[in-house]
DNA sequence: CTGAAAGCGCTAACAC
DNA sequence: GTGTTAGCGCTTTCAG
C-alpha cells in the first residue's frame, strides 16, 4: 500500500504542506491554479489522508458510538438502520458496543468514554447506571438516550401511554366490553406506562378498571417482555373459564406470540374466539398477522443521530425529550378484518 | 473534563515522559518504586490516554470493521454477538458498516480502506465486488469473509451441501419417497450447494432426481431467499394436484414461512398432510415449530474474529476456509414428533 | 495567497 | 533504569 503523505504531494506539486492541507480541506484562499495542480497530484499519487492523524490534529473523532442491548432484537436492528444511514451520510463512523448482559454496560461505557474516542454516544433501551451519570456529565460527552429516559440527557422514545390507549380503544370500538391485558413486570417503565394507557382507555369508555384482568406471568427475563410470560399469563386467563375476556391488549408482540400459543393449545381461535392486539410490530407480527402498535423505529434512529449531532455542535442547547406516537397496524388478530383465510399459523390448522 | 497528558504526570511524578509511557504500557525495566509512583499519580489525576494519539504513534488502529447486510437480519445479529464478545475481550473496537442496499457496499468498503482506519475487515454474506478485490489485495488489509467465499481470502461459512443432505435424508428416513425442494435462485452459491445436497441425498437413497420437483418462485429479491418466493413455489407444487410431493426441503426458513402459508391457505396441514424442513433456524422457526438446519452463528462470529486476528499477526499465513456443519433441529413441521403426545409446552421448546 | 513552524498526545529509539 | 529526542501525519496559526 502506498504510504503517501501530504509531504509527498507538497514536494511533487512544488508547494508547502500547508497549502496541500488547505486544498484538501477545501479551504478558501488558494489560487484556483495551485488548487488544481495539488488535486491533480493527490489523485495521481492515490493519496489518502491518515484517519487518526487527522483526528488527532483536528481534535475530534468523527465517530459516534452506540451502546445497545442485543437482546432487544428486532427493535434495535431497525433503529440501527436509521442510525447507520444517517450517520454515514454525515460522514461519521459508528462504533458499536453490543451488550449481551448487564455487566457489559459499564465496561463498554467506559471504553466509549476514553478520551477523544468518540464525539457522542447513543445509549439504547437500558436504564443508565447511576454511577455513570456523574462521570458522563463531567466528561461533557454528548449523549442521547433512545427508548429510555433520564432527566439529564436528551432522549427519543415512544409514547407508551398513548399507544396503549389506542390499542385498547381499538378493541373497545370493535364492541368488546371486557378487555384484558397481558402486561410485563411493573418494574419496567414501558410496562407501567402501557398499563396506564390501557386503564385510561377503559375508563374513558365508561368501563371500570379491574386488577383481575391484568396478568403478567412469572417469567421475568427481560422484565417479563418474553414469550413464556405471555404464555403463562394467558394460561391464567384461560383458567377463568367463561369469565375470561374475549379481547386482550398485550404489552409486546413477543408476549402476544406466547399468548396466542396458549390460546391455540386450548382450542381457542384467534381472532374468532379471542381478539389480540400487541405492541412493537416486530417482524414476526407481520407473519403472524398480528394487529399491533408500530413504533417508527427507523425514524427514531435517524432522529437520534440528528439530535446527537445538534447537541455536539451546541452543548448548551436545552435538553430535549422527543416521543414518537406509535401507529395502530390493523391485521387479523383483532378480528377487525373480515377474512375467510384466518390466521396462517401452523398450529391453528392442526386442530 | 480534565485534559491530563503524560506531561502532567511526568511533571507531578518528577520523571520523564518516556518513563511514564513505559509504566503505562507495562514495559519492563522500570524500578518498581517509580512505577508505583507514576501509577499513583496517573490515577490521582484520572489520566486517560488519548486514543488517537496512541493509534497514530503505534501505527495501528486496534479496530476492526464489519461490513454487513442488514437485511439478513437474524443471521447477522447472532453472528454479530459472537463477533462483539470476542472483539471486546481482545480490546478492539468494532466499527460497523451496515449495508441496506448493494450500492453502499463500495462506499463502505472504501471507508474501511481509509488509511490506518482499521486493522482488519469482516465481510459478510455478500459477493465481494470484483473491482474491490484488487484494491484490497494491494492495500494488504487483512479481511475474512463470513457466509460467503472467495479464493483470495480466508472465510468462515456453512456446509450447505452437507446440511441439505441431512435435511433431505431426515425426510427420507421418515418414510417419504417423494421429496420436493423449494429452492432459491441458482445465481446464489448457497442455493446451488443446497440443491446439490438435496440431490445427493435422493440419489444415495436410490431415488431418481427430478427437475420437476424443484421450484423457485419468481420473486427474486435477495436471490429468492424471501417469503413470497417460497409462497409462489409452493403454489406451483399445489397445482400439481395428487402428484405433489408430501415432503419438502426448503432452502431457507423464510421461504418455508411462505410455503407453509400457501399450504395452509389451500387447506393442507403441516405436518399432517405435508412435511417441511427448512434451513437457517431463524428465530421465527422456533415459534413456528419449524424443523430446520441450524447454523452455529455465534461461534461463527467468534471464529471469524479469531481468524482475522491470526491473519493480522501473520499476514503470510496460508489462506484458510472453514466450514461449519449445520445441525438438524427437529420440531414439528416435519412430522417426526408423534402428535399424540400432545403439544409440547412452550418451555420445553426453548433453547 | 502561501510557506514555515508549532503543535495534537503518544511511542520508541537512543544515549547516558 | 530513565531522560531526551525524534517522529507518527495532519491542522492551523503566523508572518510575509
Amino acid at each position: 500500500m502506498a504510504k503517501v503523505t501530504i509531504y509527498d504531494i507538497a514536494r511533487e506539486a512544488g508547494v508547502g504542506i500547508g497549502t496541500v492541507s488547505r486544498v484538501l480541506n477545501n479551504h478558501t484562499s488558494v489560487t484556483p491554479e495551485t488548487r488544481k495542480r495539488v488535486k491533480e497530484v493527490a489523485r495521481r499519487l492515490n493519496y489518502q489522508p491518515h484517519t487518526y492523524a487527522q483526528r488527532l490534529a483536528r481534535r475530534q473523532s468523527e465517530t459516534i458510538s452506540a451502546i445497545i442491548p442485543f437482546f432487544t432484537n428486532y427493535f434495535f436492528i431497525e433503529v440501527l438502520q436509521g442510525v447507520q444511514d444517517r450517520i454515514s451520510q454525515l460522514g461519521y463512523d459508528l462504533v458499536l458496543y453490543g451488550v449481551n448482559n448487564v455487566d457489559q454496560v459499564e465496561t463498554h461505557l467506559s471504553r466509549a468514554l476514553q478520551r477523544g474516542k468518540v464525539d457522542g454516544i447513543l445509549f439504547f433501551s437500558m436504564k443508565l447506571p447511576e454511577k455513570i451519570v456523574a462521570r458522563l456529565r463531567d466528561a461533557k460527552l454528548p449523549m442521547v438516550l433512545v427508548d429510555t429516559v433520564s432527566p439529564d440527557f436528551d432522549s427519543i422514545s415512544v409514547a407508551n401511554v398513548e399507544g396503549a390507549y389506542a390499542a385498547t380503544t381499538h378493541l373497545l370500538e370493535l364492541g368488546h366490553r371486557s378487555v384484558g391485558m397481558v402486561n410485563a413486570q411493573l418494574v419496567s417503565t414501558p410496562a407501567l406506562e402501557r398499563l396506564q394507557g390501557y386503564r385510561h382507555a377503559l375508563e374513558s369508555h365508561g368501563i371500570t378498571y379491574s386488577e383481575g384482568l391484568v396478568k403478567t406471568g412469572s417469567s421475568n427475563k427481560q422484565d417479563g417482555f418474553n414469550r413464556e410470560a405471555g404464555y403463562e399469563a394467558m394460561e391464567e386467563f384461560i383458567e377463568m373459564g367463561p369469565d375470561m375476556p374475549r379481547a386482550f391488549f398485550v404489552s409486546s408482540d413477543i408476549q402476544a406470540m406466547g399468548a396466542i400459543a396458549a390460546l391455540t393449545e386450548s382450542g381457542l381461535r384467534v381472532p374468532e374466539d379471542v381478539a389480540i392486539v400487541g405492541f412493537d410490530d416486530i417482524e414476526l407480527a407481520r407473519h403472524m398477522r398480528l394487529t399491533t402498535m408500530r413504533q417508527p423505529m427507523y425514524q427514531m434512529g435517524v432522529l437520534a443521530i440528528e439530535r446527537l449531532v445538534a447537541r455536539m455542535s451546541n452543548p448548551e442547547m436545552e435538553i430535549l425529550h422527543t416521543t414518537f406516537s406509535p401507529t395502530l397496524i390493523v391485521r387479523e388478530s383483532c378480528g377487525a378484518l373480515r377474512s375467510s383465510e384466518g390466521m396462517p399459523s401452523v398450529k391453528s390448522k392442526q386442530r
